[in-house]
DNA sequence: CACTTTCTGTGCGATACCGCACATTATGGT
DNA sequence: ACCATAATGTGCGGTATCGCACAGAAAGTG
């Protein structure tokens, strides 16, 4: 799988049919997603859009102080900057590699005219979008509501699902960013997974040992976002494991 | 103004062209907005959207525990129902009139044949998703970092917002509802916004006597979505009050 | 008017998280 | 092997919010 770097590996353009590859594969652009890159800042200008085909992009929004608070995160699932397409051109928020990877970048200008065009492409991105709001909703939801160990376990659920992996770089002061909270809630939450044989870590890298135990332990928004990205997403149909499309 | 009810008093359908209304006007049908009334409910697939000219619509999640989060609301600035036109037909939410009012509802069918043609209509439901979007993610973001107190300000303003008068039929029990936080905790909270003289409430009933005060103590969350709904749909260009549409 | 219901105020103790200060431990560079 | 740096562990007081249990006060009903 290193190496090949087909578009398909993102969903979306794997979902493309014969026409739509036709119109959008020549023009994309295979570009390196560095860990901490700032793919686009907060109401500035994006030139292109990414499909990403490994590593996970978070949206976050930075607060005046600098604190700051995850809305989603983007793998190979979807792509990156919505607003282009919905007509905002910017959003509030900043999109930062979470997880290094890669991207298929298209610029702006041919996406609009693909999107414009009303076919299948439009559909599957304003299908993602829908998907991205549940998540964003989602998220809303579980900061009012749940501690900040639950919110770990949905966090690791949400990376591991973009990833191949059960193995993941992130220091525990990174992911503090991320929920929003302080570093040291981090640390005592994972350390509580730790101890219960979830998951084992140590400086900057996290495996997970127990994905169940993990999913016992999560709050429900993770459950409710994994089944309606399903739902939204699954019936692209070009994946290559099988997943419990149940209708409603 | 009560008594008209007019289409053009929601924004959106106000923002379309002759052509547009030529469209859709004739398949418009004015519903009253009650108290309480679930427009939709989790899951459940939607027949119509509905245009608010007068009132307040919450999306609110409800958790399995019963408790819940509001995650946006919507005025005659825009619409319930996004889900329809973005493809997904239903959402994990539910929507409930927060503030009395009317609406015009448009089959499902019409709207997304209209939607289909990729003209005006498809453009400003576009811009306003991203509107509520952005709705979403300040929502989310405010939960996490910022007291009761702010937030009961940004609800306050962003209700008042979309109603005519200053003052809004509300008990604390449901604010409460909606932050998602105690019934007490409203309590507290507008205990000291009426000691500071911006509010004056009393069953059910809260009157803002200081807007500009209000706006002195919200949190900047509000301000985000203000300006950026403003940004987004203000160019709608129909309104009767001018506006700071500054780019970037 | 009496009475019920609804809404609001208040006072607990418990808990989760914060902010800070600092100790400890791994890692990488030279 | 050494050292600087980065990452994690821990303790402590402060604060916000929670959950609960009532008390009072206003509105609605008969």
């Amino acid at each position: 799988m290193p190496g090949s770097h087909e578009p398909t590996e993102n969903h979306i353009l794997a979902a493309l049919g014969a026409e739509g590859r036709q119109n959008v594969f020549p023009h994309l652009q295979l570009v390196p997603l560095s860990l901490g890159q700032v793919i686009y800042e907060s109401g500035s200008l994006l030139p292109h859009v990414y499909f990403p085909t490994q590593g996970i992009v978070s949206l976050l929004y930075v607060m005046q102080d600098q604190s700051s608070a995850e809305i989603a995160v983007v793998g190979n699932e979807g792509l990156v900057g919505v607003s282009l397409f919905m007509g905002g051109e910017t959003t509030p928020s900043r999109a930062v590699v979470q997880s290094v990877g890669s991207a298929f970048r298209l610029s702006a200008e041919i996406l609009k005219k693909e999107f414009a065009r009303g076919g299948e492409l439009q559909h599957l991105l304003l299908r993602y979008t829908q998907a991205l709001i549940t998540q964003m909703a989602q998220t809303a939801v579980c900061n009012r509501h749940h501690s900040v160990e639950q919110q770990l376990c949905r966090w690791l659920l949400l990376s591991l699902d973009r990833l191949s992996t059960n193995e993941l770089s992130m220091t525990q002061e990174l992911i503090a960013n991320m929920l929003g909270v302080r570093r040291e809630g981090v640390t005592h939450a994972a350390g509580k997974l730790q101890e219960a044989g979830l998951i084992r870590y140590s400086r900057g890298h996290i495996v997970v040992i127990d994905r169940p135990g993990l999913e016992a332990k999560v709050c429900e928004c993770y459950g409710v976002v994994k089944k309606e990205s399903d739902r939204l997403l699954g019936s692209f149909g070009t994946y290559d494991s099988v997943r419990d499309v149940g209708a409603a």
